[in-house]
DNA sequence: AGCACGCCGACT
DNA sequence: GTCGGCGTGCTC
């Protein structure tokens, strides 16, 4: 008999403990199990088993409680290797979350230990042929060489009829069967041709070759070639059998990379990120646990690739925000790629335009190696940036959306027949319904947000939750019938540009128009076949686009990211400048860039148009230092929620208060009302800790978050977030 | 999480 | 009298 310790698929804090199920039968740890769980029927997760020798009720007796056994056992082997399955508990301890839930958060939805998982293997007909025997016909006789010479084949790729086929069955020649397919989400492979590496690539590349097992910063300005060495390095250690994880941010760059790693390592990678379908990722995951390819591109969650031997892990853009999960588990995953370079004594290479601050003070410490590439390849110049003060547009009376200069730029743009990159920053541009007469903002009942003008469906929505309306014909405070859109979308400046200039033709890319299945792709492709001469979107197309003949990118409003509270507003800002420029100029022609803004002389401003990321680290750092933020200190923010208005503030007051008596050499800031107080009916205040050591806060933290979300005292939650990104 | 139980207010 | 609101407690 055995006691077999499972965690259950509900990934809360109060179910965060293993209940013990029986078992005749040997299980391994890692599996996932059915089990009866009080009235319900769900998987478990196997943690541990334990031989016992007592008999059921024995057992009973003992425990107080009647045991339940394992109603069937889902997986044959373990889900994830001893690796993996130490790093999911380093990840619940280090992020303070359910150990259910990093499971979740490292595997596939097919192998999630949950109920809701839907895809299975994908299984299609294929045909054998049955040696030693005679066709009666001569089509017969050809279709039975064809099989011969093609083993194996799929059903639908024969060339021959159904109903043949059948015959042949019928006659015992072939074996029709279902075979597992992969399904093939990238069909096209193109030849590679090697690319000759600058003195400055081969430099760097041979430095991070001849330092295996530290971790690496590159630093290479926009068309600086840091793709290049990513192959090179990614060649090297295939040579030599070891495995590969390139990481790319979220969206945008991510096709661009996958096309360029397939073209040089074709079937030896494996893709994973959002935009497969979950069967495709099902099999891309398969294909690296059974050890088939070398190399895994992918976005966050492939950090957890079960990739065996790794030599090198890269991090490209390092310091884009979507490294970032915010969701439990909260991690970082530059902290992931470490932690699993260090296991593996791999490489980590961390490759950034404009490295977040926190990697290049670490560089500069010595505790990261530092690489730079300072130059375009090809002594390409890097584009002219141009700042248009827009308060002088208004002084003379220029209220539009394009300054004189702008307006100017674009329409020679146009008229030389070269392309356009207009960025739009979307923050401040969510359309809101106001009523003209009384000025009543249509807002959520449930959340402290305006509603959200969706004019294709005629419906104002929340962001925040399910709240929609039609759009109403009458101010609900007052019954006017003038009620106005406000504020900008991407469609009204799409319509907008249309009119003014002579020729344009706008492609707009947006959430709204790359919803659908490669939605980018299938827009990028019409913009790099000049199907259009504008391309209009937010931050989306900041990053990693390369086209020959852009030679002009505008930003129209670049003070958006620059004014909202939150301590890297002014990197953002100049990391989002610094890659929106490097969009122009790549081809031939000299690119031009134009930055339209109310603070003309702010530092992230004037760097990002000088393209001297050192200037802006060292203002920057000595911001962060007198306003003790990171590098110089870390921090993690506390959310406290409550369905309670007037219980929260106490509530906060006193975790802020726990807190300070429970550790040393701590700052800590708060309560205050978070950004958005109310959401879906709860009120959230949040608590900013800053610190030097985890050690000093650790446990107190540690504490707090059990007393609250295990013990369910008074309804009220809290969430921990360990180098916060976003202060919703 | 998801379900049952139990304790109070407003209906045929 | 009983239907149903949601607050509380439990699941091996």
């Amino acid at each position: 008999m055995y006691i077999v310790k499972v965690l259950v698929e509900h990934p809360v804090h109060s179910l965060d403990t293993t209940f013990d199920y029986l078992s005749h039968k040997k299980l391994m740890v890692g599996i996932r199990v059915w089990i009866r769980f009080g009235y319900q029927k769900i998987i478990g997760y196997v943690e541990a088993i334990e031989e016992t020798s007592l008999s059921q009720e024995e057992l009973e007796k003992k425990a107080g409680f009647q045991y339940q056994y394992i109603l069937k056992v889902i997986d044959e082997e373990p889900l994830l290797n001893e690796e993996l399955q130490n790093l999911a508990h380093q990840l619940s301890k280090m992020t303070l979350s359910p150990r259910i839930s990093c499971l979740q958060a490292m595997l596939p939805t097919q192998l999630k230990p949950g109920t809701h998982q839907a895809v299975g293997i994908k299984k299609q007909l294929a045909v054998q042929v049955i040696p030693h025997h005679q066709a009666k016909t001569t089509k017969q006789q050809e279709c039975l060489e064809y099989l011969d010479q093609h083993p194996d084949i799929l059903l639908k790729d024969i060339p021959y009829s159904r109903g043949l086929l059948n015959n042949l069955e019928k006659q015992g020649l072939i074996q029709i069967y279902e075979k597992e397919v992969y399904r093939q989400p990238f069909s096209l492979q193109h030849e590679y041709q090697p690319v000759q590496l600058t003195d400055d690539q081969k430099k760097v590349v041979d430095g991070i070759l001849a330092h295996q097992g530290r971790v690496a910063l590159l630093h290479g300005v926009t068309g600086s070639g840091k793709t290049e060495v990513y192959l090179t390095l990614a060649a090297h250690y295939i040579h030599h059998n070891q495995s590969v994880m390139m990481l790319v941010p979220e969206i945008s760059l991510t096709p661009m990379m996958v096309e360029v790693f397939r073209q040089r390592f074709g079937n030896q990678v494996a893709i994973l990120h959002s935009r497969l379908s979950q069967g495709e990722k099902y099999d891309e995951y398969r294909r690296i646990k059974r050890q088939e390819v070398k190399v895994v591109v992918g976005a966050r969650s492939a950090v957890f690739a079960p990739l065996e031997n790794i030599g090198l892990i890269i991090l490209d853009e390092e310091h884009d925000a979507s490294y970032k999960q915010e969701s439990k588990p909260r991690y970082l995953t530059s902290q992931i790629a470490k932690m699993r370079g260090k296991t593996h004594h791999a490489s980590v290479v961390l490759g950034s335009a404009t490295p977040s601050l926190e990697s290049y003070a670490r560089a500069m410490k010595g505790v990261y190696d530092l690489y730079e590439l300072p130059h375009r390849i090809n002594q390409k110049p890097l584009p002219k940036v141009e700042i248009v003060d827009m308060i002088q547009e208004t002084r003379h009376r220029n209220y539009s959306l394009f300054s004189r200069q702008m307006r100017k730029s674009i329409q020679t743009t146009l008229d030389k027949g070269e392309q356009i990159i207009l960025l739009l920053n979307k923050r401040g541009y969510a359309t809101y319904v106001q009523c003209q007469d009384c000025g009543e903002v249509l807002k959520c009942p449930h959340c402290d947000v305006t509603l959200t003008d969706h004019r294709s469906e005629h419906k104002l929505k929340c962001h925040y939750c399910e709240y929609m309306i039609d759009y109403p014909r009458v101010c609900p405070h007052c019954g006017s019938t003038h009620l106005k859109s406000i504020g900008y979308g991407t469609q009204k400046i799409e319509e907008e540009i249309e009119k003014t200039f002579v020729g344009a033709k706008v492609i707009r890319y947006d959430v709204d128009t790359t919803r659908q299945k490669n939605g980018h792709l299938k827009l990028l492709e019409k913009f790099r076949k000049k199907e259009g001469n504008i391309l209009l979107g937010t931050q989306m197309i900041a990053k990693g686009l390369d086209f020959e003949d852009v030679t002009f990118v505008g930003v129209l409003n670049a003070d958006l990211s620059l004014n909202i509270p939150d301590f890297r507003a002014s990197e953002r800002t100049f990391q989002l400048l610094c890659q929106v420029s490097g969009r122009s100029g790549r081809g031939h022609k000299q690119g031009h860039v134009i930055i339209q803004t109310y603070n003309p002389d702010h530092y992230a401003i004037t760097c990002a148009a000088h393209h001297d990321y050192k200037t802006f680290f060292y203002q920057e750092m000595k911001y962060r230092q007198k306003a003790k933020y990171p590098p110089y200190c870390h921090m993690v923010s506390i959310l406290i929620q409550s369905p309670h208005e007037n219980l929260i503030h106490q509530v906060a007051l006193d975790v802020k208060n726990y807190l300070l008596s429970h550790s040393q050499q701590t700052i800590v800031l708060g309560p205050a009302k978070s950004t958005i107080y109310k959401m879906q009916d709860i009120y959230r205040e949040r608590i900013l800790v800053k610190f030097l050591h985890s050690q000093d806060i650790y446990d107190a933290l540690n504490v707090m978050n059990d007393y609250y979300n295990k013990q369910q005292k008074g309804k009220v939650r809290v969430v921990c977030d360990f180098n916060p990104y976003s202060q919703i």
